[in-house]
DNA sequence: TGGCCTCGAGTTCA
DNA sequence: CTCGAGGCCA
């Protein structure tokens, strides 16, 4: 790169960071993800380094965050608030390469070096003074010599003692970040919710924005938490030998200090204490952006120094992104079983949280309006705990786009109207689609005139819980529909071996085998049955209990809404969607076909319409969770219910029995908490040995 | 009527 | 897994 060309990237990049340090730091409403700061941040660093005569006093590489808000008096730091500089490599290099590092400026090449382990909070910097064991001050980080005068905010955090035990020290600056958890996050928004009171984007900007609330008392109502990490100004008090032992000495205090951190040896120690944090992560009770290492002593602390603003003796080493920027190429709008039309973001394809995420539900029209997610539009993509990727929320600006269009906004696309984009048209069939008063969602009213609604209806009808046809999934049912072989149910019992080897990636050995599977599942359990016929409002539970009160299909067929409400269960709803069901001819032409011994051959297996009183595991609920090592979930589930028990999906004060494999998660902590017995897989054979005795 | 508990339905990627 | 809503009970 010419110099010129160099020093022009130089202005640009520092005109970026300065608005985007104003948006975060002042206004507390990012622009942009920290890791896409990061990266400004980084080129910035590496140009100044390739040019020096480039680098200004006024850089933001020259400070460590924002300016302090007006508002709050400026307090400046004694010892600085310095930042800590982000290992480029989040592989395990990453974490050799400081150890390298470390052993080459000490000239030690050879010594095993002892390091603190702690995690990196995804929160916001503090700095609280001490005066003879009393909180006198609490200030942020601001640019890091100066920062704001919080104390009346930070006293309402209950985890910060006003006063030290045991500390008598003249000056104790202790430094620590202040963080939302994620429960107190989570619940916070859901009371703001209620309120009908914005809520918060995620929960390091609830930290952020909470400590620079100018009010305490709205403050005082925001949940906080506080970790100790290190010391700012001391006076009058002997420091330890090493960094784990001034935690320690914290702790002592009463300060609260993370419990995640271990001293450890040398490079494979940093590795080792990464890779079980990485693990764990999830399941953190907070958001942390990664670990940090610090040379344990603080005599060789001392020796390596600092370079400009960062220590030489500590580094961040971060996990994965778990927020990531990417563009909304197109919208697209996809129609349900039941004939649901959802909005589906297509990304342009974007690593985040360890895998390629190119699709995300936008849910409905109300929700994708509320985020005001356009095509063209860049967002932030998130895939935390759970797997499911979700868009958090449209950037406004783009960092590498807004240098070219610095001047003016950009130009974005229409706001999402789902009726106006499909033209008050489903895509698929082109009926015309609804909104009932009070829905949320825009249905298509085509039913199975639709062909996207049929192909859901029949990989419903194949489905594992339902009639269970094996082979046939998503690509097979889309052939056989789009070639019009299959139009509906009792199509499929029609196939025949020469038909489906005649498809794409079908040979002969394929096709027979879909059609022994349809010939397996010529004979089915009447629960079963109904729950494949796809009724709106039944599923498998209510199959279930349908099957049993009624006994055979004639009856459910046959019976008026007062009778299906005597099921346990239903309720007007329920009982309204199976009635309307069985009086739509076309349905009542499909069961027919499919159960004509001339036709399709279907045999249910009906019962007479008695309870399971009479069974041994009558009125229990069990839970299931975790992995069995002898059976699947799916087995244990039909095991109990033969024997009369009822199997829910998540554990309450009624549940009489969780049963936790390998591995259980959620489900084993919350039974624990109510006190519900939980049986291992043993406990569990035992029952079912047993019961089958009487 | 309000506050649980469940169930139903929709969702992504390797 | 999570959200929304149906159903039940106090």
């Amino acid at each position: 790169m010419m110099t010129a060309q160099a020093a022009q990237r130089a202005v640009q990049l520092r005109a970026e960071i300065e608005r985007h340090n104003h948006q975060y730091y002042v206004l507390d409403a990012p622009l942009i993800p920290d890791a896409e700061y990061d990266q400004l941040f980084r080129e910035l660093q590496a140009l100044e380094t390739s040019y020096p005569e480039l680098v200004t006093p006024d850089s933001p590489t020259r400070r460590v965050g924002g300016r302090p808000l007006e508002g709050f008096a400026p307090v400046r730091h004694v010892v600085p608030m310095l930042s800590i500089r982000t290992e480029t490599d989040i592989s395990d290099a990453g974490a050799l390469a400081f150890d390298a590092r470390v052993r080459r400026e000490l000239g030690k090449p050879e010594a095993v070096i002892e390091y603190a382990c702690e995690l990196k909070f995804d929160g916001l910097a503090l700095n609280l003074r001490y005066e003879r064991g009393v909180l006198v001050q609490a200030a942020t980080r601001g640019d890091g010599e100066t920062g704001e005068d919080v104390t009346q905010n930070v006293r309402t955090i209950r985890q910060i003692p006003l006063r030290l035990a045991g500390c008598e020290a003249e000056v104790l600056e202790v430094r620590g970040e202040v963080y939302m958890s994620r429960a107190d996050f989570g619940r916070y928004n859901d009371r703001q919710r209620e309120h009908g009171l914005p809520t918060l984007v995620n929960p390091r900007n609830g930290a952020a924005g909470s400590i620079r609330q100018l009010d305490p008392a709205l403050a005082a109502r925001r949940p906080l938490s506080f970790y100790a990490y290190g010391l700012g100004e001391v006076r009058g008090w002997a420091l330890p030998e090493s960094h784990s032992a001034v935690l320690d000495a914290l702790a002592a205090f009463g300060l609260p200090v993370c419990g995640e951190r271990a001293v450890v040896q040398g490079a494979p120690g940093l590795v080792d204490f990464h890779r079980r944090v990485a693990e764990k992560r999830d399941s953190l009770p907070f958001d942390i952006d990664g670990v940090v290492y610090k040379v344990n002593s603080l005599a060789l602390q001392q020796e390596l120094g600092f370079v400009t603003r960062e220590p030489r003796w500590a580094v961040a080493h971060k996990f994965p992104a778990e927020e990531q920027l990417t563009v909304v190429r197109d919208i697209d709008i996809q129609v349900g079983r039941t004939g649901k039309l959802t909005p589906v973001a297509k990304l342009e394809p974007v690593f985040v949280g360890g895998t390629t995420v190119s699709n995300a539900t936008l849910h409905n029209e109300d929700e994708t309006r509320r985020k005001d997610v356009r095509i063209g539009d860049t967002v932030i993509v998130r895939r935390a705990g759970d797997v499911i990727p979700e868009v958090v929320g449209v950037v406004l600006e783009n960092p590498s786009t807004s240098l070219r269009y610095a001047q003016g906004e950009r130009e974005r696309g229409e706001p999402f109207d789902l009726y106006a984009r499909l033209g008050g048209k489903c895509p698929v069939c082109g009926s015309h689609i609804t909104r009932e008063e009070g829905e949320a969602d825009w249905r298509c009213t085509g039913g199975l005139v639709c062909a996207a609604q049929r192909k859901q209806a029949i990989l419903h009808f194949a489905g594992r819980r339902a009639m269970d046809i094996e082979g046939l999934g998503d690509k097979l049912v889309e052939q056989l529909v789009d070639s019009g072989i299959v139009h509906s149910l009792p199509d499929l019992y029609r196939l025949d071996a020469a038909t489906l080897a005649g498809l794409d990636r079908m040979a002969e050995r394929s096709a027979q085998n879909i059609v022994d599977a349809l010939q397996k599942s010529r004979h089915a359990k009447l629960a079963r049955f109904i729950f494949a016929l796809g009724i709106r409002n039944v599923g498998e539970t209510t199959a279930k209990d349908l099957a049993r009160h009624f006994g055979t299909l004639g009856k459910v067929r046959d019976a008026d809404v007062e009778r299906l409400q005597q099921v346990p269960d239903v309720g007007p709803v329920v009982a309204a969607s199976v009635y309307e069901f069985f009086r739509e001819p076309h349905n009542i032409e499909v069961i027919d076909d499919l159960l004509n011994p001339a036709r399709c051959g279907l045999v249910l297996e009906e019962g007479d319409g008695v309870g399971s009183e009479g069974l041994p595991l009558y009125g229990k609920t069990f839970v299931l969770t975790g992995t069995l090592a002898s059976m699947s979930r799916d087995e244990a589930k039909s095991h109990l219910e033969a024997l009369g028990a009822k199997v829910a999906g998540s554990v309450s004060k009624n549940t009489d029995f969780v049963v936790a494999g390998a591995e259980a998660g959620s489900k084993l902590d919350k039974a624990q908490q109510l006190g519900v017995p939980v049986l291992d897989e043993n406990g569990l054979m035992e029952i079912l040995g047993r019961s089958k005795e009487w």
